[in-house]
DNA sequence: TAAATTAAAACAATCGATTGCTTTTTAATG
DNA sequence: CATTAAAAAGCAATCGATTGTTTTAATTTA
């Protein structure tokens, strides 16, 4: 399709016999320019069906009013909330969204993040693949003068704004909880260690154990089950050991949970009756297994906005440095039948 | 935080001493350019830490390379998916994405739809709301010269480019196989009949009736089932019917479906026996329920990556009118449990 | 009425990259 | 060695909006 000309002020200015600097001052409602002829150029701009060009706009004042969103997959129901709760926030600012996804690869991070220098987006938010061990990419979104703000699977290393959630404690109520209810062998399915949120939730469950005085049996602690395929796959394992574990917190999501929860029924193991579990993330579907799963609400969508308004509030200090600063959420157990030992 | 000055192709040209448009042409790789000093070009361009201003080439070149997008929900399964299709296609082709959402508000679709022609995006693609009844903001893309593709909830009236689910074929389908599974009183729980698609599901619905020779029975038919708890309303008020139902088609979301399926549960109806259940969406959970729920896959990831490739193909017709171009995609019925009434 | 003040509009430079056109330099040809 | 062709680099306008500065017009004050 040709784009036909758009209107710019210029053509408001010529039909007007103004110049274009009264225009531009008249549609910013600039005080330097007398009201009736501000109103004129006002009703021009509409029968002409002006809009302004934002790109020469943003061009001469220095910025985008835009924010890219780098999530390791769009179409994820924890991030897919975040964006949508960053959305919710950004928009009454009159900001935009430019969203990318690094589906898990380091490469396409990277890739995306130097697409999104380019664009020169005023800041850059950020969760990283599990694939990202290094960061001059992250390093170079600083060095380019960009805000940048990384939320829930952030970079230790580098100190910058991050929001996050309180794995370790979530983690650690968890499993307490199931502790609690009777369980006397609690198995974890831990998730890529390179990702510090998958260190966390281990500590947390290390910390419970030891709190409640329960050895820390290295046999019922299994790598990188973080899908429901390899958790499936684990949890077969688990049970046919010789002394089985009678609990499971699958710590890196509730897909694990569920490929969990399926097992068992398939190998005949009553849940909660003889296995506990426990999910993380409180996806819509664990109300409504049967049972229904205990899990941990991450408040995805408040996550997002605590996001968009970090930024808003830093940008007020045009001139300081920026102070490394990190908001952490704490998430809530959501305990249910799953892990109703004791009745 | 202040952010530093960037490098232009001015602050290459000057420690090179050479002219601006030659390290333009360099960095475009332009053969008018001596090897020598591109490969010099090039390397201080690294020194430097340069990346090209989006915004200024952009502005010249008269295109954004952007592509907005409007749901009316960012978190929502179907549209999250159909986001990470658009994404994963553009990307490739060096596009951006900027995401809107209506939260099904009219006005807040017209304020996303004004945000994204004035920053001057070369395509909106839209699903529209369920308030959206006129269609002025939508005109008004198109009289911008932006090209315009609606996708799954579209306006019938307006003639653009449009990639759609074929509703009615579908509805037909899943009620087809209800009535063929034994079920002989057939339920609709219906959207709100402002959206084609409830329309056209409605359409596949009566079809499927009349095709099987079974009389439409209007008490059975119940508007505004859209939601979770309506559906389960409606759902109760069925089932005490003194001839209820013995199969319900939940027609506008496995959610509905769900709703329907708890109520059944709660009022000892039995699933499948006594009540089928068909939803629509093939959201992720309906696999796990017990019993599993029959429902419409819509290829939501492959539709936005249709509406994608359909704008890059539709670009190369430069000079020629843009011919209003329907894509329907047939969706699939996944047959499950829920209504595997004869085994 | 002349001088001073203020309001309104015009002028011109700028943001950074691109590109048609011109000039300079280098290489090739007779 | 002169002439011509080709390659490389420079020049300058452009995209559209913004903004500091200057000019003009209108109003006020002495």
């Amino acid at each position: 399709m040709k784009s036909k000309k758009r209107t710019t002020i210029y053509d408001i200015a010529e039909k007007l016999n103004l110049n274009p600097s009264s225009v531009s001052r008249a549609l910013n409602n600039s005080s330097s320019v007398n009201d009736a002829t501000k109103k004129l150029i006002l009703k021009t701009a509409k029968e002409l069906n002006y809009t302004r060009n934002t790109l020469a706009s943003n061009l001469r004042k220095g910025h985008s009013k835009t924010i890219g969103v780098v999530v390791p997959r769009i179409n994820q129901n924890f991030f897919s909330n975040v964006i949508a709760g960053i959305e919710d926030a950004t928009y009454k600012q009159g900001y935009n969204l430019i969203i990318c996804q690094s589906n898990e690869l380091y490469d396409k991070e990277v890739q995306c993040v130097n697409t999104l220098i380019n664009q020169h987006v005023d800041c850059i938010v950020i969760s990283i693949s599990v694939e990202t061990i290094d960061h001059k990419h992250l390093q170079n979104i600083i060095d380019h003068g960009i805000q940048l703000i990384q939320f829930d699977r952030v970079a230790d290393e580098l100190e910058t704004l991050k929001v996050t959630n309180d794995n370790e404690q979530s983690s650690f109520e968890a499993v307490s909880h199931m502790i609690k209810q009777g369980y006397k062998r609690v198995a974890l399915l831990e998730g890529p260690q390179k990702l510090n949120i998958f260190r966390q939730r281990k500590n947390g469950y290390l910390r419970a154990l030891e709190e409640n005085g329960i050895p820390v049996i290295p046999a019922l602690m299994i790598e990188n089950a973080w899908t429901k395929e390899l958790s499936a796959n684990a949890t077969r394992q688990l049970l046919s050991l010789p002394q089985p574990p009678d609990a499971i917190f699958a710590s890196t999501s509730d897909f694990s949970a569920l490929g969990v929860l399926e097992v068992a029924t398939a190998m005949n193991v009553k849940v909660p009756e003889e296995l506990g579990i426990c999910g993380y993330s409180n996806e819509d579907f664990t109300e409504i297994t049967s049972p229904s799963i205990t899990t941990i609400d991450q408040f995805s969508f408040y996550m997002g906005k605590t996001v968009a308004n970090l930024y808003f509030q830093e940008m007020e200090n045009t001139d300081t440095m920026v102070v490394p600063k990190i908001i952490s959420i704490k998430p809530k157990l959501i305990t249910r039948s799953s892990t109703q030992k004791t009745i």
